[in-house]
DNA sequence: GCCAACGTTGGC
DNA sequence: GCCAACGTTGGC
């Protein structure tokens, strides 16, 4: 079975690309909404490519490609009250949401932006796009990941 | 189970 | 900093 392909957003002032590379691995820990927690659970695995996404920021896009190195498991931030996001609904023995591993993969030199990617067919319809899209993690095709990685590398 | 109020996200 | 979008909460 072939591995899926994700695009995870962060805010680069919360966590950026360099601490991924820093750190080395990353839990990706603290989401805490059901449609993306049902993703990480079930459908996130192992091998599964990465879109690395800067919102909310000066130059906003793609910076990097990331892998993931470790299936979903229970995030045990939820039961740590000193937590970014605690959630005292979701217990060791009752957890409620989940994480997975990542590692990074290349930096791209320059930002690839929705500017850059709307105008390219097999980008426009990407659901990071889509006005509104308030989810932390949304899923991208094979053919998708390849545009971008492609269009970040030629920087 | 509906839906108004509220809080948060995220582009601009 | 503004504000549209939208997920969640809580009263009924």
């Amino acid at each position: 079975m072939a591995g899926k392909y994700w695009l995870f957003k962060s805010e680069p002032t919360a966590y950026s690309f360099e601490d991924l590379v820093k750190d080395g691995t990353a839990e990706w820990d603290g989401v805490r909404n059901f449609q993306v927690r049902n993703w990480l659970r079930d459908e996130i695995k192992t091998g599964d490519q990465v879109l690395f996404y800067y919102s909310n920021t000066k130059v906003i896009g793609i910076v990097g490609t990331a892998t993931v190195v470790g299936d979903g498991y229970p995030d045990n931030t939820a039961w740590d009250p000193g937590s970014e996001h605690p959630d005292p609904k979701s217990t060791p023995e009752n957890p409620i949401w989940y994480m997975v591993d990542i590692q990074a993969g290349q930096r791209f030199a320059d930002t690839v932006t929705p500017d850059e990617m709307r105008p390219v067919a097999e980008l426009g319809e990407m659901v990071v796009l889509k006005k509104g899209n308030r989810l932390s993690i949304t899923p991208v095709t094979q053919e998708e990941f390849e545009v971008v990685v492609k269009l970040g590398l030629a920087k």
